[in-house]
DNA sequence: AAAATATGTCAACATCACTGACATAAATTC
DNA sequence: GAATTTATGTCAGTGATGTTGACATATTTT
C-alpha cells in the first residue's frame, strides 16, 4: 500500500473563528470528562495502528502483495503448522478472502502445505525459506517500533502494556489468543480472568 | 462488516506431531527472547485492533457505510470545523478516497460544510444532528471497551497507557497529533519528547 | 452407511484504497 | 494586475481485500 502523498495536519485547524450557523448542530459537547478521555484514547489507538502498518506496506508493494499477505505470512511464520481453519479464526475473514492470498503465497513459494499426519484432511501451513526471509523483513520495522517504545519503560511497565493490550481483546476471544500464543511459550502475564 | 461465520482457533493446533520434511524450511527459530516478546506484542496489538473495529462495523452495515465513513464521522464530530486537508492528514488516505465517502455523508445529511470565514476556499466540516447521533452510536462500543479495560487499572497506570500509545506513533507524526488533540484540551500526559 | 468436518473452488459483488490529470475559486506573491 | 500557490472538487481507470452463497472433494466421525 503506497501512501504518504498528503501534507499532514497543519496547525491552522480551528484558528478560524467558528461562527456556528443554523446549518449545523449546536449540540453542547457536554459529555463526562471520562468519555472525552476515552475518545482521545480511541484516537491514539487509531494513530498508533495507522503508523504501525505503514512501513510494512511499503515492503509489500515491491512484491505486489498487500496487508493481507503480511498477516498470513506473519502468523504462518510464527506458528508453523497452522491449519487453514486456524488462520480464519485468527484473521476473522472469510474463506474466500483468505484463499486468494494464500493461493498466491503458495504459488509463489512463500508458503507450503503439508498433509496433517493425524487428520489427512488438514493442510498444515509452513513458510519456505523464501517465506521466512520475507516474514523477517516485514517484522523488522514493527519490532523496531515496539522495541523503541518499550525500551523507554521499566520491565514492570512493559508487562502492564502487554496486559493492557490483552484486556482490550474481546473477552470471548481471549482464551483463543492465549491458546495460540502458548505455542510459543507465551501468555499475557495477567493470564485470562 | 458482517463477520463471525468462522469457528475460532481450536485447541487442536500443533497437537499433531510436526514431522518436518524437506519441503519446508528447517530454520531454527533462535531469535533473541526480546524479539520473540516483541512478536507477541505485535500480535496482541493486532488482536486488540481487530476487536476494536468489529462492533462499529456492524452498525455501519445498517447504513450501507463502511469503516471509512466511521473514521470520517468520528473525527468531524470530535473536531468540528475540520478542513478537508486536515482529514487527509489524519487519515493518510488520498483525496479521491476521502472524496467518495465524504460526498455520501454530505448528500445523506450526516455532515455539512461551511465556507471558511478567513479563507473562503476552505470547507469547514461539521456533523449535523443526524451525524451527531450516528457518531455517538458508533463511539459507544469503543468507549465501553476502553472504559471496561481502563477501569481495571489505577489512574497512574491509565496515564501510562496513554503515553504508551502516544509513543507508538511515529515520532514525525506526534506533533500533529498533539496539535489536533489540544483542540479538545487534550495532550498525552508525557507530552512530546 | 450417513453425517460432520476441513479444505478448495466458483461466480458475483461492494468497499476502499490507489494513480494521474484536470478544473475552479480564492489567496498570496511578484 | 498578473502569475503562482493553495484548497477543494472531480474525472476515468485500476487493484486489493473484503463479502455472500453454493457446491465439490476427501476424510473422519458417528
Amino acid at each position: 500500500m503506497p501512501l504518504k502523498k498528503v501534507p499532514m495536519i497543519n496547525e491552522k485547524i480551528n484558528t478560524n473563528e467558528i461562527n456556528l450557523s443554523e446549518t449545523h448542530s449546536e449540540e453542547t459537547h457536554s459529555m463526562s470528562l471520562t468519555q472525552e478521555n476515552m475518545l482521545s484514547l480511541i484516537e491514539l489507538f487509531f494513530f498508533a495502528y495507522r503508523d504501525f502498518t505503514e512501513e510494512g506496506d511499503e515492503i509489500l508493494d515491491t512484491f505486489g502483495f498487500g496487508r493481507a499477505h503480511h498477516r498470513v505470512i506473519h502468523f504462518v511464520h510464527h506458528y508453523p503448522g497452522l491449519r487453514v481453519a486456524d488462520l480464519l479464526g485468527i484473521l476473522k475473514i472469510t474463506k474466500q478472502s483468505l484463499a486468494r492470498v494464500l493461493k498466491q503465497l503458495i504459488e509463489q513459494d512463500f508458503i507450503c502445505q503439508k498433509e496433517g499426519s493425524k487428520d489427512r484432511r488438514e493442510r498444515l501451513l509452513y513458510t519456505t525459506d523464501k517465506g521466512n526471509k520475507l516474514a523477517k523483513e516485514l517484522a523488522e520495522p514493527q519490532i523496531n517500533r515496539f522495541e523503541a517504545t518499550m525500551s523507554q519503560f521499566s520491565k514492570s511497565e512493559q508487562e502492564l502494556f502487554e496486559n493492557f493490550l490483552f484486556k482490550l481483546i474481546r473477552q470471548s476471544n481471549r482464551q483463543d489468543v492465549v491458546s495460540l500464543m502458548a505455542q510459543n511459550g507465551h501468555f499475557p502475564d495477567g493470564k485470562p480472568d
